[in-house]
DNA sequence: CCTTGTCAAGAGCACTGCTCTCGATTCTGT
DNA sequence: ACAGAATCGAGAGCAGTGCTCTTGACAAGG
């Protein structure tokens, strides 16, 4: 693991992670715009200037915040998952993903909000960014593979573009029919909608809390893809 | 319409109007986070001081700029609605929700996209905010008075503190059964989950283009709710 | 040892939101 | 019609920002 070989190597690895960790603890008291590499620098006991030796610009450092932050909600669906009851871990996956964002309002502000206006989200971030709805797809191919997988009779063929749009997913889950995989994108955004909305203050005022909400959902879900 | 009694007045009202046209134009470009009071200053050839004699902050600036997106877009959602074929108006407000946010996207993430950092949403928000909620929810009403709702048999009946939540609801639409009215807060935050999906680039590499998928979504989405 | 590369520090640039003061203009009550 | 009050834009200034460039100290490898 630290097989980082000259001494200013491992203390670069190691100032790197103190950088990151700091950013991170901010970002969770002032949000991701209001990111000082300033503040960052003056909570590490060093002078703004330094902190361009490690990261090039502020862009740079919230690139890598992103990537952790989707890394870090790919885990904690991840860690959910498991079990021999499909629908359980359905619900339990989305209990996860939705645990782990009100855990992180502001990581997950930062890779679900609105984008920083200026910023080019890089091809390293699509990766990490897929896991969660990877983890479903994945989900329901087992689910087909065990016969636990009955797709609505009212699920719609795919037709034209989205037909072949829809090829693209069908390598990740070769045995889950095309209607069901559109469905699964569209349970997807289900998902992160009702995530942002809680998160952002949309529901206040009628569904908030929305635990009873969540989980209601995330069963109708379930069964909207045709998983019981 | 044009009442302003003194000049002052009439004059007060007007720059106003063109402080927040000249901010609309500029938040289109560099995005929410970026506005600058200075650079829309600049641009109307007065200094950046004399603003503040007419937005106390650039909260505030950002207030009357939320509150009027808001109305654009419910504007735009009503101006789609009518009509006879209540399947076809779903569908149409659907997409011209789309249409709206696609069209005003800085606008849009202003209003859907991560809250502004250290910035309270004032309750004056709130009426402008669910016009397109209400939208949904009023034809549903109608579908149901004309017998044109045929909720589906597994819907669930809320329960416990979402039952209590759901009462909130039924003054708006008093003869749509609890069970769409979880259903509709269900689509509501598919729509709004899409379409930030879409905007903010999550889609990219599968459903984008999202065309076809918006408008096959937007029909799932109505039979989910009962609407034929 | 001694060159080479890396490091933190500091000064400085152009920008930001915001406050305060200062005359000038406009409105309003008498 | 005129005096006092309210409002206006302009300007200077404060504390903060991201970022660049230069300088001198230190460590790594030949």
């Amino acid at each position: 693991m630290n097989a980082g070989r000259t001494a200013r190597e491992r203390a670069r690895a190691e100032l790197t992670e103190e950088i990151k960790g700091a950013a991170r603890r901010q970002l969770a008291t002032v949000g991701a715009e209001a990111l000082s590499l300033r503040a960052v620098s003056r909570e590490l006991g060093m002078v703004s200037s330094a902190l361009y030796r490690y990261f090039p610009s502020r862009d740079e450092l919230l690139t890598a915040l992103i990537i952790d932050a989707y890394d870090a909600l790919g885990e904690a669906a991840e860690a959910a998952a498991g079990g021999d009851d499909l629908l359980a871990e359905w619900v339990a996956i989305y209990a996860a993903v939705r645990d782990w964002a009100r855990a992180h309002p502001q990581e997950y502000a930062l890779i679900y909000g609105s984008p920083i206006s200026g910023y080019k989200a890089p091809q390293t971030t699509v990766e990490p960014a897929i896991r969660v709805p990877l983890l479903l797809l994945g989900l329901l191919q087992r689910a087909q593979a065990s016969g636990r997988l009955s797709p609505p009779g009212d699920a719609p063929e795919p037709s034209g573009l989205l037909a072949q749009q829809t090829e693209v997913l069908v390598p990740l889950a070769p045995d889950v029919p095309p209607a069901v995989l559109v469905r699964t994108v569209i349970v997807w955004t289900q998902l992160f909608g009702m995530l942002s909305f809680e998160l952002f203050g949309q529901l206040v005022g009628s569904m908030d809390p929305a635990d009873e909400f969540f989980e209601s959902a995330s069963r109708q879900m379930a069964a909207f893809v045709g998983l019981t």
